[in-house]
RNA sequence: UCCUCAAUAGCUCAGUCGGUAGAGCAUUCGGCUGUUAACCGAAGUGUCGUAGGUUCGAGUCCUACUUGGGGAG
């Protein structure tokens, strides 16, 4: 199971790799479409994400475990059958809801006590709780339990907390484990991702990949960035964790992030992205283009007769104007949110084909150079 | 014909005891990085129906007129 991934070749830091998986093998590096609560928000279809070309989902164990429930969901089969989806998922493991629920929460040795953002009621979700949601829905991977402490933390409050996720990912190992020997488990053959976190402290950062390596799990992510840093402090810290993090196994950078963030990872070694970019923005009627982001709400876009990127293949260029999906998003019409939607998660998912082929081909360098050029044209 | 109510931002309307105006929506423009987000923020816009009067000072009080609503005959 350890031996799941393949590094097929590197160009400079850039690698190209493949994830063999029960729920099929996917090609690195790779886009995550962020579907939180089992759906890609805006009205996005699991056919829909198939024909976009999306090789993986991701969901979240918070999200489903407070609505409707993983034992429910685990009564259908898992997340998979639920949802209709039979390519690999990725869940997180509700750590990030450790930092973005900061004000309801209260972290101890055993775990942490959550107030629901939906009704109030008090949840204790800890690293065994985590991986048993996560078990009962079935992901293909789960994510370690962690604490995502923000960017601008002191390096007094950082230490311990890296230390103690440290000690989280102990007990997540030891209860996945447990939990894919049982008899009625949905996916006996369920993956355990390890987090490396220690804010911009590289040396924090360095020492935690080292010891959490040593665990020999199927794959790593660094956690715990793009939460406030510059881009300059994220791309250093990649920089230098990275090189710690096993070769053969995917390096997957939580969160994270813009195109032109992705470019630069993947030139340090990165293999997995997920972000809320693409689904979000697209609901804010924010589009990606290969010459920058353009916001279909601009008044300049009332008479534009053109798509929202001339030549691309997504379901809303190949048949929409902006003038058009303009007048959706101001009318509050749901097509409109859902065309902006498949065009930027169809725009990720091609960047990512994009950069598999470059670097296959042994010209990425050059390729990340041409598009990040390409971005800073704005405004087309 | 009379009585009565209303007239303030593009729209719907607040505006205290008289101290030269403000909300929502709309408009325009931003922001969003393991989703508490079809969200959040900022900005622009006024002959306060017209003409007089009272007053140091009127969106506010008085008079007439105009337009609109309701009622009586």
């Amino acid at each position: 199971m350890n031996s799941c991934f393949k590094l097929l070749k590197k160009d400079g830091e850039a690698r190209r790799g493949e994830l063999v998986t029960v729920h099929g093998t996917v090609q690195t590096p790779l886009f995550m479409n962020v579907g939180t609560v089992g759906a890609i928000k805006g009205a996005v279809s699991t056919e829909d994400l198939e024909n976009i070309g999306c090789q993986i989902e991701l969901s979240n164990t918070y999200h489903l475990h407070v609505r409707t429930g993983d034992e429910l969901i685990k009564r259908f089969g898992g997340l998979h059958r639920f949802m209709s989806w039979d390519r690999p998922i990725l869940t997180d493991s509700g750590g990030f809801q450790v930092f973005s629920l900061a004000s309801m929460r209260k972290i101890k040795e055993e775990g942490v006590t959550f107030r629901s953002h939906i009704d109030g009621h008090k949840i204790f979700m800890g690293p065994e709780e985590s991986m048993q949601i996560q078990s009962n829905l079935g992901s293909t991977i789960a994510m370690a339990f962690d604490e995502c402490p923000p960017a601008k933390a002191e390096r007094e409050y950082v230490l311990p907390s890296v230390q103690r996720t440290e000690r989280w990912l102990y007990r997540c190992k030891a209860e996945i484990e447990r939990l894919n020997g049982l008899d009625d488990t949905v996916n006996k053959r369920q993956l355990l991702f390890g987090i490396n976190q220690g804010a911009v402290y590289n040396d924090i950062r360095i020492e935690n990949a080292k010891r959490i390596s040593e665990l020999d799990l199927p794959g790593y992510a660094i956690g715990g960035l793009a939460v406030g840093e510059t881009h300059e402090e994220m791309y250093d810290v990649i920089e230098h964790t990275a090189p710690f993090l096993p070769e053969n196994k995917p390096r997957y950078l939580m969160g994270v992030g813009t195109p032109a963030n992705i470019l630069e990872a993947v030139d340090r070694g990165i293999d997995m992205f997920d972000c809320v970019y693409p689904s979000r923005n697209g609901r804010h009627g924010h589009l990606y283009t290969h010459y920058g982001k353009i916001n279909i709400n601009n008044a300049k876009y009332a008479e534009d007769d053109r798509p929202i990127e001339e030549g691309c293949q997504c379901p809303a260029c190949r048949r929409y104007s902006r003038a058009y999906i303009r007048h959706l998003h101001k009318a509050g019409e749901m097509l409109g949110l859902r065309l902006c939607v498949l065009h930027n998660l169809y725009f990720y998912n091609h960047l990512m084909e994009e950069i598999r082929n470059a670097i296959d081909e042994g010209r990425y360098k050059q390729f990340k150079d041409v598009f990040l050029e390409g971005l800073k044209q704005d405004d087309k």
